[in-house]
DNA sequence: GAGCAGAAGTTGTCGCTACAACCAATCATC
DNA sequence: GATGATTGGTTGTAGCGACAACTTCTGCTC
């Protein structure tokens, strides 16, 4: 390998990076299974059926949305749907695929959840940050992102800003 | 509550910030379990014991320093006590307190999984940012533990950059 | 010096995720 | 129009983390 170890700023960002990759997922979760009783992961799924045409989207494509394995969705879906917040449907076009839509319940159960999570997003995040900062980060993700996802098939990429799932008013 | 949502360029940047919360603990974890059979946290774990004076800490202290709960800790500590990685024993100053210390085994672990650990943190995010955005990250991060742990007693601060765990030479 | 609040850890249980194995349908190619 | 490879998805299992309950010890306060 002969790699070169990090430098004191380097190891001052990763400490730092790290420890908010251990701790924020957490405090998110914390609030939204407290107040909603339902995962950020959950949410997420949900979130991003809402924003849908017809709140419908087929298994592979709600996984890239989420950035989840297709395995792991599967599992999320089959509970969420067993609580009656979405439904599943095989795709008429390709009966291979499967379509998850999401029920009236799961859509007041995102527009219940929503200013809750929008409030714990903005108080850890948005709120501790400059517009700068903002911007700076947005960059830094792509960087990273380009790194772990270089096909860009798995992140959820999101050029869209015109109504960007998970953190807008629900429709 | 009556909290505004998240404009465009914020909402850029927590979906790019999730997106990595998402993927890169996984990036992590996937390749030290292959090349080292250690999870991430395991490998901070040690990693932490590996530098502390004696290579020995008390769980609270390395439960801070790893940025984990109590519990989590003592079941992680537990697994790597059961392979001969660490040894517990009771803190003769607190008979409460419990101090776990790095067997050699240990150590040798750790400087087995070090170079890969690092090269992987090196690819997925130190060469993807420059020099500049190294400094806003960490920045970025300071900001945010800073509202995640207002008091400070969680968060791993690491104000001694000199020899800092985890990413540089083993001792 | 008795009593009590809080700190330090451990343990048990439950739910979620990763991984691997598997099935079904589509596509490509001959 | 078969066959092989790939895509889309589900299921089973094992392992890890969160949470709550509990024990032991310390230190305060009266």
């Amino acid at each position: 390998m002969d790699t070169p170890w990090l430098d004191r700023r380097q190891l001052r960002a990763w400490i730092r990076l790290r420890a908010v990759l251990e701790l924020l997922p957490g405090a998110l979760d914390t609030q939204l299974r407290r107040d909603a009783d339902v995962t950020e992961f959950d949410y997420y799924a949900l979130a991003m059926l809402s924003e849908a045409p017809g709140r419908t989207l087929r298994m592979t494509e709600l996984a890239r949305q989420t950035n989840a394995t297709l395995p792991r969705l599967s599992h999320v879906v089959s509970r969420l749907e067993a609580r009656g917040l979405v439904e599943r449907f095989p795709c008429p076009d390709d009966r291979r695929a499967t379509n998850a839509r999401l029920t009236d319940a799961g859509r007041a159960k995102v527009q219940e959840a929503a200013p809750g999570h929008v409030a714990t997003v903005r108080h850890h995040v948005i709120d501790a940050l400059s517009d700068e900062q903002i911007d700076q980060l947005a960059r830094i993700g792509d960087a990273i992102l380009a790194r772990l996802d270089p096909t860009g098939s798995m992140a959820a990429t999101y050029t869209r800003y015109d109504g960007a799932p998970g953190a807008e008013a629900p429709r």
